[in-house]
DNA sequence: ACCCACACTTTTAATTTGCAAGTCACTTGC
DNA sequence: GCAAGTGACTTGCAAATTAAAAGTGTGGGT
């Protein structure tokens, strides 16, 4: 059945890649310098490929369109065509993706406290409320 | 004057590499698929390097020596020769690196509801229950 | 003396990122 | 009615990062 113990990688299934552990899988998931600024512009209500495209940060088209598959197959966010004629997708958290909210969170506020020059822009404080709230 | 004036990286200092929000700075140190299970391994108590490449992942050598550094640089961590025969370090959680507690649990606890197949292993429920009262 | 453990460093290949440019379906202005 | 523009991507590379492997140095055990 196996040539060696099960401590190396490649497990019976190819459900988790690297472990079981919930941290080391989210991370297989979420763990870049991206995703979860995608999730994060989600909450803020950002709904189109361009509005992503313009944030602060500047992600690059490719990386986008990767990141939002991902997570759509993932099932944190679903896109749909809310205009046929020139047609054009609305991406959205669903509720899986809407329970990152916590982790949004926690890394904002260690942020805030640790990390020097860091500021949540006006334009974003109701999004934080709205962590806040538990939405 | 759009909703982000500082959208483009004005470059006024070299603070902030990507935006001044907190949660990309943080994660542009954090967000990559190694760096918090360098953390969830010191929350565990492990504290020498062998200790750490033991891991179920399998973190590649090179990954790890620099992701101690970078923590150690970024005050998150400290490394303490315990013995000098054979010169010994162990490694260590600061008060900034102990403050990431709320991140881990809140990604943990993502995991465990979202992500099937995901367990917390007998031998790490202490620290879960650490990171529940907040230590 | 020889082999082994710990704590890394170096080398080299594979993979991922970042940037620029291109595609496709329309829509608008002239 | 046709060039130019917009939104939403895709494609092609160069550059950077990651992974796997092997090597280094100190000292201990037998």
């Amino acid at each position: 059945m196996s040539t060696s113990d099960f401590a190396s990688h490649t497990g019976s299934s190819a459900s988790h890649s690297r472990s079981p552990c919930p941290l080391a899988c989210s991370l297989d998931l979420l763990g870049d310098k991206w995703t979860l600024l995608v999730i994060r512009d989600l909450f803020l209500g950002k709904q189109t490929y361009g509005e992503f495209q313009k944030g602060p940060e500047g992600i690059p088209t490719n990386m986008l369109a990767e990141r939002l598959k991902r997570l759509q197959a993932a099932g944190l966010v679903s896109k749909a065509e809310y205009q046929a004629k020139p047609v054009r997708y609305a991406y959205s958290l669903t509720d899986k993706g809407k329970d990152l909210g916590p982790v949004l969170k926690a890394l904002v506020q260690w942020g805030l406290k640790h990390l020097p020059d860091t500021q949540i822009p006006e334009a974003a404080q109701v999004y934080l409320r709205s962590l806040e709230a538990g939405e």
